[in-house]
DNA sequence: TGCTCATGTCGATAGTTGTCTACATATATC
DNA sequence: GATATATGTAGACAACTATCGACATGAGCA
């Protein structure tokens, strides 16, 4: 899992730093920088940072976040619709639907020629 | 402004669109194609949208997220905790910091050699 | 069976950005 | 003032991704 991976490395730390807060603090060797490490591993580890930040990155665009609000406003709205309301090719909504269908923010229903896209109420999207 | 100048583009009606639109609806010319158009200028226009944009990118980065979950817990954390934290250089925490400085949803503060970050409560990031 | 339309998929490309090193600035201490 | 520390800034590079055109798929229709 890249995120885990990223965060792994976090582990890392500086002599230097260690000794500098040990200084500021007056304790010994053991300063807080390990504490707050493993405080931001155990965050990073844990389900709801995993799928907030996917929430995150999938609204982290101005295309999809218009898409989103549109189906705030609207029930629901088929591929063509969103088109038009964007200005984008196909190609492109489409990949922008499939991203926020992937990340679990929106559901679709297919009806003959058309798709149906509409919010997932069940979509949790919060700072972890 | 950016963000005004990629949905002006939005504009564009597609002429095969509006007619397969009409076609289906069995109304005039005149189809949801514009309405749903307008609604995305509208939207995209607002100050909400511009300030929530802003926000979620500024969140759409695992280490600024895990930053953010950080404060949320501590009410203050200085850089060099924040870089013990994450196992980013300390040039990489200041430019990620200063990028949620920027949006708004972080405040700094400068005591001697340290600089400071907390949560800043007025923040707004929400779907517009 | 063809034909048209709505949508999905695949490369390719250009723009963005996360990251680092190296240097600069500012503050405290000797 | 000189030195060490904490942070900011600049430039470079690599990775990601938003976007498009072109082709593929699949459903309805003559």
């Amino acid at each position: 899992m890249l995120i885990c991976l990223n965060m792994m490395t976090a582990a890392r730390t500086d002599p230097a730093l260690a000794e500098r807060l040990e200084r500021l603090t007056g304790e010994e060797a053991s300063c807080c920088v390990p504490g707050y490490g493993e405080m931001a591993r155990k965050i990073v580890r844990s389900e709801r940072f995993r799928t907030s930040s996917r929430g995150i990155q999938a609204l982290a665009d101005e295309n999809r976040l218009l898409a989103v609000a549109l189906l705030k406003r609207q029930k629901e709205l088929c591929a063509c619709e969103i088109q038009a309301a964007t200005g984008l090719t196909h190609a492109t909504v489409s990949h922008h639907m499939s991203r926020l269908v992937l990340a679990g923010l929106v559901l679709k229903r297919r009806e003959g020629k058309w798709t149906y896209y509409r919010l997932n109420r069940k979509a949790e999207v919060s700072i972890p």
